[in-house]
DNA sequence: CTGTTAGCGCCTTCAA
DNA sequence: TTGAAGGCGCTAACAG
């Protein structure tokens, strides 16, 4: 067992200590360049009996890297917890995965968007070799702003013509229409689109949804705004079904925000599915757990995780990369 | 507006634009030595107007530090997701922001403890200025090792006056208890622990748990190994349901624990409450969502950040820390 | 008030 | 196969 605390700082002082130069111990240890085997054995013997790592910071700094990868969560209107969301937490645990593998390290950053320049400012100051962005939020034009002259940026979201970024994400717009055609198969008539157009990937999933109805049924449809967090999702659910509506089919931006509105329902003695359907988006590990069990729009997280880390490597490494839409998959539950 | 790629890549590029030394701009930009306001003033414009900023990493390299604060899940027995439980995120959320209000970036490792000598690796690369560890799995031997030689660290979990190390976390042996005297005052006869021993916090309410019970119900309880994850839960309370076992009351490790438990239990046409009562542990935000809304233990997540963070620092800066435990409460809704 | 200089710990070309 | 030297971008004495 050796000594984390140890007088051995740097190569230098264990050149010292092999007798040799610091350039041979340099070798030695990143086993880059040539040398004598019995050499590198010993230099490694060595170090490893005094616990002596190469210093990343400083490994990093002369080959012009960091080492590191920002994620950044851009809800800046959010002011509340992003990473509560179930969605974007498991997304960051897969993305911790795939960037271990690669061998980075994850750089979390919850900078709000107070400034114009808050994403401008995080690359210049140098802290990652690239970033991920998990969702555009409404940052789109500071997002496209930046990627005209920054290449090593990948965005999860919803993907648009427009962006001169790449993005990974679901096909936002087909996941709102299966649920509508799911709704609709039930029998479901009065519809209600629980969420917000504010970000792009949610302002898709009500489109696709409202697309895919029938005129008279989309003139009756209604849309309840509905904030991001549980607490907001209950609230409008409650002051909605606390005015008298009694959809008998809902499709909500998110699970957490369908889960919430089923407990807002519940409040009110309105039984799902029998008395209202409901569909969620993402299908979280907890929309299998909800009672009763979750009707959703599955988003693939690990692979849409892998794909970013993917991409996102290659645009580093001077490639070109496009946007990947994943399909989404309507998971049939009890609830719709 | 300014191009982030640009010719200014660092303080001698801005020197010989701005005509002054290289200390002058260091000192202009960082605002610290003393300067002339107009001087400082002249080349901080130039600095926005070519959009520098200052190479952290190398600022840090020559500061001696990192700034950042590596956190660490070490639940190596969890392959699976240590993430995706909700309270590790939450727990996350409020430590991203802390830090960041500290000045301090978030390194995120799920590095899994292989070898033995994973945490003195990690310290040793020397990759963060401190290490807050979340959770003390099975790795409490590792972990007073490190803590012998090693101040820059903090560890969310149990309180051991063996433990050479700080620890931040609730009482867990008085959370056990809370849930046991609920249990008992709702007339439960018939208890259930689902958990498991393997990490200290969870042996800790087991044992509360137990040990508040009198002898007669004590002797009728069982102990239901449970993995963390929700699928292994919901695995473990089915077989147990299957084998015909119909207990009143059941007091689960986790919040995620115990709605998988009622996910369970549903299948079974077991009614909560009125066949049986349940209570968790945490208070993440999905326990007043579940249908019926979770009793449960809370634990102060968002406090406990800070407080991980606060001590952390203090070490840092070579202060005494100890350990605290909160007081876990006992938050009432409707399945005890 | 400002410039010169010497590193932080490491890698890498160039010589030997 | 190994060593010497320069420099990644920055800060902080020490001079002037």
């Amino acid at each position: 067992m050796s000594a984390v605390t140890s007088s051995v700082r740097s190569i230098s002082d264990l050149a010292l200590i092999a007798g040799v130069s610091v350039s041979t111990v340099s070798r030695a240890l990143t086993g880059k360049g040539t040398l004598n085997q019995t050499t590198r054995d010993r230099i490694r013997a060595i170090a490893a009996e005094h616990g002596f790592r190469l210093n990343v910071a400083a490994q990093n700094l002369r080959l012009g890297r960091t080492g590191s990868i920002g994620v950044l969560f851009p809800l800046g209107h959010e002011k509340a917890q992003a990473l509560s969301d179930p969605f974007f937490s498991t997304m960051l645990g897969y993305l911790a995965d795939a960037l271990t593998e690669r061998g980075y390290d994850l750089l979390l950053s919850r900078i709000t968007p107070e400034t114009e320049m808050w994403l401008d400012d995080f690359v210049r100051s140098g802290r990652t070799d690239g970033i991920i962005l998990i969702g555009q939020s409404n940052q789109g034009a500071a997002i496209n702003r930046l990627a005209a002259h920054y290449r090593q940026m990948v965005v999860w979201g919803a993907y648009s013509p427009e962006n001169c970024y790449t993005t990974v994400g679901s096909d936002n717009f087909a996941g709102g229409a299966l649920a509508a055609h799911r709704l609709l198969h039930r029998g479901a008539k009065r519809l209600a689109w629980f969420g917000h157009a504010n970000a792009p990937e949610f302002a898709a999933r009500q489109a696709g949804f409202l697309s895919a109805l029938p005129d008279a049924v989309r003139r009756d449809t209604t849309v309840v705004p509905m904030h991001i967090t549980p607490e907001g999702s209950r609230a409008s659910a409650r002051a909605y079904f606390a005015a008298g509506h009694r959809p008998d089919g809902i499709f909500a931006a998110s699970d957490v925000g369908a889960i919430s509105v089923m407990a807002a329902a519940h409040e009110f003695g309105i039984a799902v599915p029998h008395d209202m359907a409901v569909i969620g988006f993402d299908d979280i590990m907890l929309a299998r757990l909800s009672n009763p069990p979750l009707t959703t729009i599955r988003q693939d997280i690990e692979g849409g995780a892998r794909m970013l880390v993917e991409l996102l490597l290659r645009r580093m490494a001077g490639g070109e990369t496009q946007s990947v839409q994943f399909a989404p998959q309507l998971i049939i539950r009890e609830t719709a």
